[in-house]
RNA sequence: GGAUGGAUUCCCGAGUGGCCAAAGGGGACAGACUGUAAAUCUGCUGCAAAUUGCUUCGGUGGUUCAAAUCCACCUCCAUCCA
């Protein structure tokens, strides 16, 4: 199968200028292609992680990806499927995120002489010259054209910036400049973004004479039409710090019924006959299909060891199982109240709740069991010798838990 | 620059002097049912040393016994005119 099917098949591929041709390119290794990444938090999400699976899966076929990174657009924001403003960030702020994103595709994408390239469009963006640019490159834009653009639709009632109205320019000069300095032929990048993506090949087109390609990529949307990869605390990240393995496993653990077989096709690198042969799973025989979509992604992003570990504490809770792998909380001597502390205090410590006031709701509700025990009494009141040795296994709900040890 | 309308809790959105921690909906969370799914039903949704107290309605000051609500100034947003 070439990759170009491979990618077809697993439902990856949105729109594409030129099917034929980039076809072509991409089976025979042919292609050097970019993907931006706009530097907009200090880690990765799953968002990103669709592209570098599509890099990799490229650059295995003999494809040279380029990783750019975008410090220069990332000042200015891109509107596209917003409705409002985004937060100017500083350019300390979007240095810092750069690094980031820096370290975290490294651990995906090879990088090195004749692999993979990074680069940054911060190198040329930041320091153009208005009149020059606008002269060179803005007589190439149309403004009606432009207000056409699906991206800026829903904009056009709630307000869209010039600012922000630059980004599909900056967007198409970027390719340009890749086109220009790595041959770069193909550009990437979520569904979104067709419309700035286009704005590149045109570019291309109308100052060179030379013809290149863009490809967008299925958005990853759950059977509800809402982006996956978000959650109610906000995005799925890549970085342990911030979404720990633990989490990030139990998100794919999960999805809904209607959504796995699609997360493992365009998520995973199992082979396609091996996700075609679950289509026949049914009922509860999917939630091993989620197991393995949360473990594969699970190792994919913090490695084999952390996916085991994961799936230990994921059986340990809700089946038997080794337990020791649970997040732990030690309680510190602050907060103790006179020796003792009460149930309300064990759960907002361990950071089960936001609040004691949450812990509260969540205990008279039926919501808060300890070592597998219900807690009915919102005055329960405990000892640090209640906590010594092994500790508690304190639960809410059935999801969220931690064990609870005393500090010493 | 001018005119008008607006900013309320996680989101949408009521509230136009005390009865307001603020209707209703969505979401989130918890319970029941289940398969760690969906759907459905129920509860719940500012904080706390909790039959009470404290802090919240874009910001700052003011009027009043009492302000989300009235006044002044400011900030931001939308629409129309230039």
């Amino acid at each position: 199968m070439t990759v170009f099917d491979e990618l077809r098949a697993r439902g990856l591929l949105a729109q594409l200028t030129d099917e034929e041709e980039i076809k072509e390119l991409i089976n025979n290794g042919k292609a050097t292609f970019y993907i931006g990444f706009d530097p907009t938090a200090d880690s990765l999400h799953v968002g990103h992680f669709m592209a570098l699976c599509l890099m990799k899966r490229l650059q295995m076929a003999g494809n040279r990806p380029i990783a750019l990174i975008g410090g220069g657009t990332a000042m200015i924001g891109d509107p596209s499927g917003r409705s409002d403003l985004r937060t100017m960030m500083t350019t300390e702020q979007i240095d810092h995120n750069c690094e980031c994103f820096k370290k975290q595709m490294s651990r995906f994408i090879e990088f090195g002489e004749g692999k993979a390239m990074m680069v940054n469009n911060a190198d040329w963006l930041r320091d153009l010259n208005y009149i020059e640019f606008i002269r060179d490159i803005g007589v190439h834009f149309s403004v009606n054209r432009m207000l056409t653009a699906e991206c800026y639709k829903q904009r056009m009632e709630k307000g869209l910036s010039f600012l922000e109205f630059n980004y599909m320019i900056m967007q198409s000069y970027d390719f340009l400049c890749l086109y220009e300095k790595y041959g770069c032929n193909m550009q990437f990048g979520g569904d979104d973004q067709w419309s700035n993506m286009l704005g590149g090949t045109e570019l291309i087109r109308r100052k060179l004479g030379k013809d290149a390609y863009a490809m967008t990529i299925t958005l990853l949307l759950n059977s509800e039409g809402k982006k996956m990869g978000k959650t109610q605390k906000g995005a799925v990240w890549l970085d342990p710090e911030k979404t720990s393995p633990f989490e990030f496993y139990q998100y794919w653990r999960n999805v809904d019924d209607a959504d796995v077989r699609k997360c493992l096709r365009m998520l995973t690198f199992l082979p396609l006959e091996e996700i075609e042969a679950m289509d026949s799973w049914e009922g509860s025989k999917l939630n091993e299909a989620k197991e393995i979509l949360a473990y594969e992604l699970t190792k994919l992003v913090h490695g084999e060891e952390e996916a085991g570990k994961a799936q230990e504490s994921a059986r340990a809770l809700f089946s038997a199982g080794n337990a020791e792998n649970m997040p732990t909380y030690e309680l510190q001597e602050a907060d103790f109240r006179e020796g003792t502390i009460d149930i309300l205090g064990v759960v907002a410590a361990a950071g089960l709740t936001a609040s004691r006031s949450e812990a509260r709701r969540a205990v008279e509700q039926g919501g808060i069991t300890v070592d597998g025990e219900k807690i009915t009494d919102v005055k329960t009141l405990y000892t640090k010798a209640d906590f010594a040795g092994e500790g508690k296994v304190v639960k809410r709900g059935k999801k969220s838990f931690k064990r609870v040890i005393a500090g010493d």
